[in-house]
DNA sequence: TTTTTACTTGACCTTAACGTAAACGTAAAC
DNA sequence: GTTTACGTTTACGTTAAGGTCAAGTAAAAA
């Protein structure tokens, strides 16, 4: 039984973000939250659009990109062009993100062979303190 | 026959970042050009720190963090103290990095998703065009 | 009825990582 | 001997992603 409105308090404690970041998100275009009078009612759809933003955020991506990702979710493909332009882009940012992963795979060699290096230090150098 | 000696130019066109990067790296502290009268002259050790800076920033390091690793490799390590605190920051560094790898993993699995359902949709909707 | 409490809208502030433009030095090329 | 090419410093500008007030509304609690 999920919930299907949220205000505002509650999402910034749920995600441990500020009421600040969730408006900026809307700002941006990213959440279209309703009102009810002056507040911020935001819906399911709201609610799984800002785990994508946190998400996207923790890969690197930029809010604008992240945007770009939502729209192709939310937007009607019945077209041919508009399905494969869908599929195009999802597979641009997947590519970006693989080389994303060989990077952070050689990275983490790289911070191992210090480790090794420095341990390496230890066998040769007597331990002081 | 690796060079021995580099200037400005030719690092920004190897590495295709602009002398102004170079020069901000410089004023952070990442690189430490010698001069030749007002010129800067970088060494083999710029160039593979230049490699370091570039190869973090790909991977979401930001400057003051690569600075902080690079730190680590070129100072002193003959204290027990020094080493462990050299191999603890390395161990941080890495498993925040395998951290993202998961979130990019996750991430990758719901592009896919994306992917496969406007494929179905393929499947169901006559194709126009 | 007055206080809280939660929420709102501006509006300006901040940090990172450079970009960009101005003004100047110097050495090679013409 | 003066352009041209390349380099320098100084300094202000820019974008992203919010932070941080200030001032006001509105409902709920005391």
């Amino acid at each position: 039984m999920a919930k299907e409105e949220y205000n505002i308090s509650e999402l910034s404690s749920e995600f441990n973000i500020t009421p600040r970041a969730l408006r900026f998100y809307e700002d941006k275009g990213l959440i279209k939250p309703i009102r009810n009078g002056q507040n911020r009612i935001y819906s399911r759809k709201d609610h799984a659009r800002i785990i994508w933003i946190l998400r996207g955020k923790r890969v690197g991506f930029s809010l604008s990109e992240i945007s770009e990702v939502l729209n192709l979710y939310y937007q009607d493909n019945g077209l041919k062009k508009q399905r494969l332009a869908t599929i195009k882009a999802c597979d641009e940012k997947i590519s970006a993100l693989e080389i994303t992963k060989e990077n952070i795979n050689e990275t983490i060699r790289e911070l191992n062979a210090l480790k090794d290096s420095v341990e390496d230090l230890k066998k040769n150098i007597p331990l002081k303190e």
